[in-house]
DNA sequence: CAGTGAGCGAGCTTCCGCTTGACTT
């Protein structure tokens, strides 16, 4: 019999707060969300005033069967899920779902998971905000509305399966217009002109690096100015110094997790938020998908202790920072370790190294300013006007610097100030080295997955829970690709001065590598110009942010949603039917040039299933030939001699056994086919080029590898084997592959044993998912 | 896991936000 029933979104805060309370409450979680719209239609009755039709996610059906069951049992079930949007709709899709009477519950939130704040809680309860519940079915309904309407165009404009939504579409959109942003960007140069001076009558020598105060546009005028430094004097002029200080970052949310995790440990988006969650289930840390940079007064005092232990009283400094984002809702605390007493946990290497950034980041946040002592040293030539300038910084006291520093997207960030030799007015400076290279300006940066969410965050897209899955959602519709790219080539011209003359050499550099950075597809690019031009206010920056200002309004009583709703819906549904009846297919159609066999145009399109090259008119009597593009090939830029090339797979590159070698590219790639079977080329191998052996060599490696996970082989059927797979042994027939029942030894299994487990195997048809 | 791409047409695809296991064969 329970009395009391505490219902939580997460099992593993439930587990928590069951300690804290007595044993007359019982406290269970709902998992998130119980009920959603039916995915299977649009599940939104658009003439009855946009009645939603939610219905009991199916991997939701047990929880809420158990969670019925203790909630009419109980005398009073407490309503604890999160304090924002979505956790006061949670609590009302609880009392529908449950089908308990509304007066049977209590309604109460808290921001740290304390005893105190617990207990408190408990004697404050409320009863269910129906104005913030219907803000959230404004949310629900808007994104289901714009996702399954938007979606469809793009199948018959575009191609089938691809999907647009209020989140996703701006997110590649970002992507897209950052590499037009690259296309166009003009590169500038100038020369930057360093000096290495020797302080004269110091042992051991002193050298003093500066650089001058201003940049020549050209290599004429920067070897004038050289010329000018060959037979001049250097002294200093001034010598400034100015007290500083730095302050440190705001302890970790979701995003600026993702932000150090992937610059400091090369982690991606979805690696930081699944070691996270073990951190999280292990009692490691607070909850890892927040937007608050709050901490709790017991997380502050705990940090006072443990600086006051490790680093000394003058290292303390109290903060309580305050969220920026205006998105934020904050139902949870920063992301911090539970006990910040302790600097290292047991766990593999990747939890080991992500608890250590949020330790650090936590306790830096609560130590004092670094100070430092910033030192500009003037020198001037006694030819010309210009001067060289030297830059030092010498920290004072180290402060929150002696546990943390955050790290900067900005790649080209200077290299680091140093300490200045002791110098005073007028001192005399001999000149050990002048040069003057060429710069470049640089194009805006492409964005990394931690950068984007930055971005998102920014202009208020997605939500903490959100940024990983949009992420992977806009690769798997192959609207972006994250890879490395080479830097290229590019010449620049070095000047030094010698000791009355200047030598002038052209040297070669790279331009940026880019490494784990996103870029977008073809059809990325199609469909973000096709949304930008019919469906302006969706793609618009600030739509998200325009319609927060709704929900607001409805959370706060002065509107209601479904007239929101409406006033949103009439215009975009005119829209995308004007769209449906109105557009062209889309597909990005180049023409490359002229075929010099057949005399046809080649062009370079999206088809059916991804970017192909096309010879001949598809209004032809003939039909036009087709070939798929490699990867790494774009619409854009492949040429027409590349594309020809592309004709000539799939090739024949010789026989083994008696059987050709057919080389061609396919779904996942390059691939050289054997009697029916296929085998992938590894990524240094050209299907252009390969050769018979190096095929030959691929098909060996393979039928080796296969052979190693083959546990049994039947004689009576050879389609028919018991292999070794991820998850252990199965029996795989054709095309189908069964598991072995539990108690069964995959080696001892004979012919008539298998043949009796796929009989009894369910049937896939019977199995239906979801 | 793969050999297509026009056309015909049925039947399918799709959103965002909250949370983890069950499961992969």
């Amino acid at each position: 019999m329970v009395k009391n029933l505490v219902i939580v979104e997460s099992p593993a805060k439930a587990k928590t707060i069951e300690k804290f309370l007595g044993k007359d409450f019982t406290v269970l979680s709902s998992f998130g969300h119980v009920r959603d719209l039916s995915k299977k239609d649009l599940s939104v009755d658009i003439e009855k005033g946009f009645i939603p039709n939610y219905e009991i996610s199916a991997d939701k059906k047990k929880t809420v069967s158990e969670l019925k069951k203790k909630a009419k049992e109980a005398e009073m079930v407490w309503l604890a899920t999160d304090e924002d949007r979505e956790g006061e709709a949670i609590s009302w899709h609880l009392v529908e779902a449950l089908q308990i009477d509304e007066k049977k519950t209590k309604r109460i939130v808290f921001h740290e998971i304390t005893k105190n704040a617990i207990l408190e809680a408990i004697e404050n309860p409320r009863s269910i905000d129906h104005h913030l519940v219907d803000a959230q079915q404004a949310r629900r309904v808007l994104d289901r509305l714009v996702g399954y309407e938007l979606s469809p165009v793009l199948w018959k404009k575009v191609k089938p399966a691809l999907s647009a939504g209020r989140v996703q579409s701006v997110a590649v959109r970002l992507i897209v217009e950052r590499e037009d942003e690259i296309k166009s960007f003009v590169t500038d140069s100038a020369f930057r002109v360093t000096a290495v001076f020797e302080v004269p009558g110091k042992s051991p020598v002193s050298i003093l690096n500066a650089e001058l105060n201003k940049r020549f546009k050209t290599a004429d005028e920067a070897k004038k100015f050289l010329l000018k430094c060959a037979t001049a004097g250097f002294k200093v002029d001034t010598v400034e110094k100015k007290p500083a200080s730095k302050s440190p970052a705001p302890p970790f949310t979701t995003s600026t997790l993702q932000q150090e995790a992937s610059r400091k440990l090369g982690y991606s988006v979805a690696k930081t938020m699944m070691v996270a969650q073990q951190l999280y289930e292990s009692g490691h840390i607070t909850y890892m998908r927040t937007d608050s940079v709050n901490l709790s007064s017991l997380a502050l005092s705990m940090a006072k202790k443990v600086i006051e232990k490790n680093y000394g009283e003058n290292y303390i400094k109290t903060r309580q920072f305050v969220t920026k984002s205006k998105s934020a809702q904050e139902a949870h605390e920063a992301i911090r370790p539970t006990y910040l007493d302790r600097q290292e946990i047991s766990g593999d290497n990747s939890q080991k190294r992500l608890y250590e950034l949020i330790w650090k980041r936590t306790i830096a946040s609560q130590m004092a300013e670094a100070k430092l002592e910033k030192t500009n040293i003037i020198i001037s030539i006694s030819t010309t006007s210009e001067s060289f300038v030297a830059r030092g910084e010498v920290i004072t006291f180290d402060g929150f610097l002696k546990v943390y520093l955050e790290s900067t997207d900005d790649e080209d960030a200077e290299v680091q100030k140093g300490m200045l030799p002791t110098v005073t007015k007028g001192d005399q400076l001999q000149r050990k080295e002048i040069l003057a290279v060429e710069r470049f300006t640089q194009p805006p940066p492409r964005y990394t997955e931690a950068s984007l969410v930055k971005k998102m965050e920014e202009l208020g897209i997605g939500r903490p829970s959100t940024y990983a899955p949009t992420i992977s959602t806009i690769q798997k519709r192959e609207y972006v690709v994250k890879e490395d790219r080479q830097g290229e080539d590019r010449n620049y011209t070095y000047l030094e001065l010698l000791d009355k003359t200047v030598k002038e050499e052209i040297k070669t550099e790279k331009t940026r590598f880019e490494k784990s950075k996103l870029f977008p597809t073809d059809i990325g690019t199609v469909v973000n110009n096709f949304l930008v031009e019919y469906f302006v206010k969706i793609l618009d920056y600030s739509f998200t942010a325009d319609v927060e200002i709704q929900f607001d309004e409805i959370a706060r009583g002065e509107k209601a949603w479904s007239e929101m709703i409406k006033d949103f819906y009439t215009p975009f549904h005119v829209t995308v039917e004007n769209t449906l009846a109105t557009s062209k297919k889309q597909s990005g159609e180049r023409l490359l040039g002229v075929d010099p066999e057949s005399g046809k145009n080649i062009y370079a399109k999206i088809g059916r299933y991804g970017p192909i090259v096309q010879i001949g008119e598809t209004t032809d009597e003939d039909k036009p030939k087709f070939a798929g593009m490699k990867k790494g090939q774009s619409i854009e830029t492949i040429n027409l001699d590349e594309a020809i090339d592309l004709f000539k797979l799939p090739r024949e590159v010789g026989t083994y056994e008696d059987e050709p070698l057919v080389v061609a590219l396919g779904r996942f790639g390059p691939y050289v086919r054997h009697v029916n079977k296929f085998f992938s080329l590894e990524k240094t191998d050209d299907p252009m080029s390969i050769t018979a052996e190096r095929a030959i060599e691929l098909i060996d490696k393979k039928r080796l590898k296969d052979k190693e996970n083959t546990i049994s082989e039947f004689p009576e059927d050879d389609t028919l084997k018991v292999l070794k797979g991820r998850y252990g042994a199965y029996i795989s027939q054709g095309k189908n592959n069964f598991r072995i029942p539990k108690g069964k030894v995959a080696e001892e299994l004979t012919y008539e044993d298998c043949l009796a487990i796929i009989e009894a195997a369910p049937t896939k048809k019977g199995f239906k998912k979801k």
